[in-house]
DNA sequence: CATTCATATGAACAATTATTCATATGTTTA
DNA sequence: TAAACATATGAATAATTGTTCATATGAATG
């Protein structure tokens, strides 16, 4: 069945759906940043890095001091800090034998801040 | 070995890492409220869910035009709904047999865009 | 220059999760 | 009220991912 030359695949009006889809077809990024961009926020999406953003919020930290400090592997972290380095949430220097680790820019701070906002309101109400 | 009272288990100076201890301690949010922050960003870190979002900044949508929009099965649309209904970024109202979607607040955009942002500026350097 | 210390990394395993398929629920209409 | 339509949901499967363990790299030190 069709109404108007467009394939009518469900729902009742379909005409309506057709202009739809032209307008927010454009409007959706490419497959391509999409990708990037659920790459990024998978990033924000664990434990253990998100206490490492919070503790790199108060202080350039060297490996062994995140591995104390939040009482976990010094490997686990290690893994951890490779995933915010390639997603350049952080930035480290070497300082003799230590590694000192840092944030990289100001958009972990307000993205965590934003969601720290979402999940307050959730409270409220 | 000691040094001031306190285990030495890495790294050299220790007695400057016990004082980042006691200020980042008390910062860092505690597990529950870091374990619901990670399970929002994990919300966002799929490319289906971010593509649904993109389609409802530009309108109300029915979860059949949705589906036909992002090429994607009923299911699929209706299970990754449902998981943004959980963490109450989208809302949906009955309107006969169609269901229709829309954003629940604005923290949704304003995370994204930062997401973008910070996506840009990689390409930039 | 061999040893120690700090960090990185590869492989393996367990846990989580997105999609599909089949089917259930709930609404409208003939 | 039976049939058709729109959406939801449970179980199963495949893919992804976080941690551990063992080991490698690279810098300092005696």
């Amino acid at each position: 069945m069709e109404k108007n030359g467009y394939e009518v695949e469900c729902c009742e009006e379909h005409i309506i759906h057709n202009e739809l889809l032209q307008k927010v077809d454009g409007k959706v990024p490419d497959e391509e940043e999409i990708s990037d961009l659920s790459d990024l926020f998978k990033v924000f999406g664990d434990s253990t890095r998100l206490k490492i953003l919070f503790v790199l919020f108060e202080s350039e930290v060297c490996v062994c001091d995140l591995a104390e400090i939040l009482n976990m592997t010094q490997s686990a972290i290690s893994h951890q800090l490779k995933v915010l380095k390639q997603s350049k949430l952080v930035t480290n220097r070497r300082e003799g034998k230590s590694i000192f680790y840092s944030l990289a820019d100001d958009h972990v701070r307000s993205i965590i801040a934003q969601g720290r906002e979402h999940i307050e309101e959730d409270v409220k109400k």
